[in-house]
DNA sequence: CTGTTGACGCTCT
DNA sequence: TAGAGCGCCAACA
């Protein structure tokens, strides 16, 4: 095959191996601590990766995906719920760290944000 | 090539 | 707190 052909995609492969970035960045998501929240924007500079690209793999994650990765743990710069603006997800994203004892304010933020940010080890 | 688009981030109103 | 404006960067039409 052409090498110059863009890189044909195995359905049949593991989401992780989509592509690299995708899978560095999912890669680190597995990783969050249950009771712990990360930042889009922190991933993005551990990887050399602009934020957007991080909100955006996140955002077009399958369901299937959705439901095997704690995505609900990366919040927006300062513990924003970002997710807000997506019908539906805010809502969710909010129950489910509700449910592992991540308290979030009435302004979508998550109270004690400092304390319960987490960064992926070196 | 240009233009648009993000579950972003930072600064300044 | 909310918005606006700009930077950022890969993906896509």
């Amino acid at each position: 095959m052409s090498p110059r052909t863009k890189r044909a995609i195995a359905i049949d492969e593991t989401p992780q191996e989509r592509d690299k970035a995708s899978a560095r960045i999912l890669t680190i998501v597995a990783a969050i601590p249950v009771g712990r929240v990360t930042t889009y924007g922190i991933i993005a500079r551990h990887l050399l990766l602009g934020p957007r690209q991080v909100a955006k793999v996140l955002g077009g994650l399958a369901a299937a995906e959705a439901k095997a990765l704690p995505w609900f743990r990366v919040v927006a710069a300062g513990g924003a719920i970002s997710s807000m603006k997506v019908p539906g997800v805010g809502r969710r994203q909010i129950a489910r760290l509700k449910a592992e004892g991540v308290a979030v304010t009435p302004f979508h933020r998550v109270e004690d944000f400092r304390l319960l940010l987490w960064t992926p080890d070196l």
